[in-house]
DNA sequence: CACGCGTGGCG
DNA sequence: TCGCCAAGCGT
């Protein structure tokens, strides 16, 4: 398998510069440059970058302002101040850039996959990387659960990256921790992996379980956040019509009932006034309160807060852009939101 | 182990 | 239009 995964990597690798060229020094530029960042974003800079900063001495001779105008655009610029930091350290130290992996990741922002990238591209030395590639390409290739992120899939994820890295890897650390990385990057894709086209498929756990697209496991999304949200409901005293608007983004066009969130501390009666006078230009004032109840999007848990309420004053003669009336058994083909729909079904019969 | 850090491309 | 990322790192 390995050797089917490097043979596919000589015939099918990207020309990046770096990989004509693996001098330390642009390999660490172009590994730093690559943190959570496309190749396509990158590539325009990089060339910039290395041809206005060849080695560390340069770039620890220049202001960090100039550093930071170079890198200006690609984001996360601790990265850049780092690299800097990083130069400037090695031209007190005498200017040579260590080999060791375990000497690289000593360095500020260098951390375990830049340390073992540098090391094996630039130094050859048998050291695997982890990154998102790899996760990805490995947790397929041998089916294994957890998610990104959790201790266990990431124990297991090293032992097999070492392992493979000492079985066949290791006559050529840095080609073949690259092409587990381009294969991760042009075949065993996060949505649709082309296992057609992967030399690794007939290897593949994951694919003989026609399971390909449940590895990695997704990690568990982060708590919900608990927030309340108000509406009010006023009647038409005359033939019980109900007051709604229509809905701005997101959401946008549904039928909804006036209201809006609660601030922090803000009483929901409150809210609801303040809300409906800024967004919707109606002046209520909330009477009784109905049962307030749960309701989930995506990892918000809200609590609506709804009141019967009446105009302020006397009823508008005309109501305001977007606000209208309709019928409480509204009839079907006007779209509405499911907390329209729950606070509906917690009214009286008119 | 969670979080913040920036940006451009994609469905 | 908008959520979801993509070759991580430091705190």
């Amino acid at each position: 398998m390995q050797r089917r995964i490097l043979a596919w990597f000589q015939a099918h690798r990207r020309a990046l510069p770096f990989r004509d060229d693996p001098d330390p020094w642009r390999v660490w530029v172009a590994e730093v440059m690559l943190q959570q960042t496309r190749v396509e974003a990158m590539l325009p800079r990089y060339r910039e970058f290395v041809a206005r900063f060849p080695d560390p001495a340069t770039l620890a001779a220049a202001e960090e302002e100039a550093v930071l105008a170079m890198w200006s655009g690609l984001g996360y610029y601790a990265r850049a101040r780092a690299l800097h930091r990083a130069a400037r350290r090695l031209a007190r130290g005498g200017g040579e850039i260590p080999r060791a992996a375990a000497a690289l990741k000593e360095l500020p922002g260098v951390g375990e996959y830049t340390a073992a990238a540098v090391a094996s591209i630039a130094f050859g030395e048998a050291v695997a990387v982890v990154d998102g590639n790899v996760r990805r390409v490995l947790a397929r290739l041998f089916a294994v659960p957890g998610a990104p992120g959790r201790a266990a899939f990431e124990r297991r994820i090293r032992e097999l990256a070492d392992e493979l890295m000492r079985a066949g890897g290791a006559a050529d650390p840095g080609a073949w921790n690259q092409a587990l990385m381009e294969l991760g990057a042009l075949v065993c894709l996060p949505k649709r992996p082309r296992c057609g086209e992967c030399p690794a498929a007939g290897a593949c756990r994951a694919r003989a379980a026609g399971r390909e697209a449940d590895f990695p496991e997704r990690a568990p999304r982060p708590a919900a956040t608990v927030v309340s949200t108000t509406r009010g409901v006023v009647r038409d005293a005359e033939e019980g019509l109900l007051l709604v608007r229509r809905r701005e983004s997101p959401l946008r066009g549904l039928l909804d009932f006036p209201g809006g969130p609660c601030r922090a501390g803000e009483s929901p009666r409150r809210a609801l006034a303040r809300e409906a006078s800024r967004r919707y230009r109606l002046e209520l004032v909330p009477g009784r309160a109905l049962p307030p109840f749960p309701h989930q999007i995506m990892h918000r848990k809200i609590t609506v807060f709804a009141f019967e309420a009446t105009f302020a004053g006397a009823s508008p003669d005309r109501l305001p852009e977007g606000a209208r009336w309709v019928r409480p058994d509204h009839p079907p083909g006007i779209a509405a939101g499911a907390i329209f729909r729950k606070v509906l079904r917690l009214l009286p019969a008119p």
